[in-house]
DNA sequence: TTGTGTGAAACGATTCACAGCT
DNA sequence: AGCTGTGAATCGTTTCACACAA
């Protein structure tokens, strides 16, 4: 991280985790709701259930930002929402810009959830000069050779990358020596970035293999189950893991090497004995 | 959250930790360009800078799929990709639907990485009348009326959810019922799941509200160093940030709103502390 | 009595550093 | 000599459990 010497050196006040900062948004909304309903107070009890968390997680994260709770009641939903969005820094107003209108690209610009909540998309930017004026989201897109102008008029410090996996990259250069310091990516690309300068990605097909891993390995332990059962009766309803087929087949010769330890073959490697 | 209750009871069936899941999606990518390129082998070192990560994580990460390497050689490119396709279920081709045709549904049927790699978009769902039948991303979109049986009919078991926030709960219990087992969500909403079903969530806004807290940040750090600086030139070069444009201005308005608990009814002393 | 705030324990992930194989 | 594989140390996060305030 900082080379030389660590961020924090003095000022000790603001040590909020990296996963209390990622939760906050999500007690927000929650609170957005009950202020919406006029709730005055609500407990962590209630609260974490709203955020899908917790209560002793939400208690804790609270304590970092300060004691804004009361013993015995609760919390003030209002205060809370106004000290939750100003650690944030939602209480000021931030330009954003995208780069890349496709179809993604696009549907960012319309997501309403942008502009509702501190967010202004300050230019919609695109390599393809047949984009260039025509209007997207009821904004005309800008031409990506007038970036860095777009960046600096508009004091734009974060962008929002939709572009290609190829262009990202060179975008995200762009970008950040126009002074863009944070950076949402959803190129299906790992970007470099130099220090100081902060990395979010988005990525459809990552999270679908995560989600495959974990639909597999159920797949198995249902398998394992139904072993010791006999019949194979589709029962309605609950997932009967699906049928998959198409089959990738293993790499023959090359990874005989490494493959002496055991034919690790479509069946349980037994990993990790202790 | 999303993962509530993933926890791993007794059947001590797979030992590889969540975080090195999430990773080895990334690793798989930067494989698959490797073998593109007809590299034959890859050291940790290389292929860790290549996915962005360190390179002793990575040796760790591998651990825990098997002894996969060579010493003092490396790691066999198109073996390795084999493995962790494997390991992630990607051997396999997982049908997904989509629920939700607006502008993000439409553009993730879009999106090409889908197909690509162990997925495939076996239908589009919406609920307006007026979508069925529109081909979209070269698929007619079906409607929701239909959502079962689709799932059914297709083995389903993994679906994405791309509505509006208040639909989402329902669509996924429909989706849960019909058998589907793994969701991927895209609406600003806080699912309530069975256990046994995994979600996971994509939120622009929260990842841009996470961004937001950093950057702002930064720019207290940035103050604090000019004000302390004073005069010393910073080396040119090195972002210096572009201001954000209203910046640091005390927030009257939101501050106020939150401090006089101006809502219809209930008054609660909003204590308002520097 | 209720429900926050928080030390302390438990857990999980990352990093270090080096033994051991090629 | 080079690079993997992995115990051990470190660091960060979550959970527990209870003192304490209202």
């Amino acid at each position: 991280m900082a080379t030389g010497r660590t961020h924090r050196p003095a000022t000790r006040s603001r040590g909020i985790p990296e996963a209390t900062v990622a939760r906050l948004p999500l007690y927000l909304r929650a609170l957005t709701a009950l202020s919406e309903r006029s709730v005055p107070t609500v407990s962590s009890e209630e609260l974490a259930a709203a955020a899908g968390v917790n209560s002793a997680k939400l208690r804790k994260d609270f304590s970092y930002l300060g004691s804004y709770g009361t013993r015995g009641v609760g919390y003030d939903v209002e205060y809370l929402v106004y000290q939750i969005s100003r650690e944030l820094g939602l209480t000021q107003d931030w330009p954003v810009v995208i780069v890349g209108i496709g179809n993604l690209g696009a549907a960012l610009a319309n997501y309403g959830g942008f502009a509702s909540r501190g967010f202004r998309v300050a230019a919609l930017i695109d390599a393809d000069p047949a984009m260039a004026g025509k209007p997207v989201a009821g904004m005309p897109v800008q031409h990506t050779d007038d970036l860095e102008k777009i960046i600096e008029d508009n004091g734009v410090s974060i962008g929002v990358i939709a572009t290609p996996a190829g262009a990202a990259q060179q975008v995200s250069e762009r970008l950040i020596a126009a002074g863009v310091t944070s950076i949402l990516n959803f190129a299906p690309t790992v970007l470099s970035v130099p220090d100081g300068v902060d990395v979010r990605k988005v990525d459809l097909s990552i999270e679908l293999q995560i989600l495959a891993f974990h639909e597999q390995r159920k797949a198995g332990e249902e398998a394992a189950a139904a072993a010791s059962d006999a019949g194979v009766g589709a029962g309605a309803g609950t997932g009967t893991g699906a049928a998959p087929a198409a089959a990738v087949e293993p790499p023959a010769g090359r990874a005989a090497a490494a493959a002496r330890k055991g034919g690790p073959e479509g069946d349980v490697p037994a990993v990790m004995p202790a």
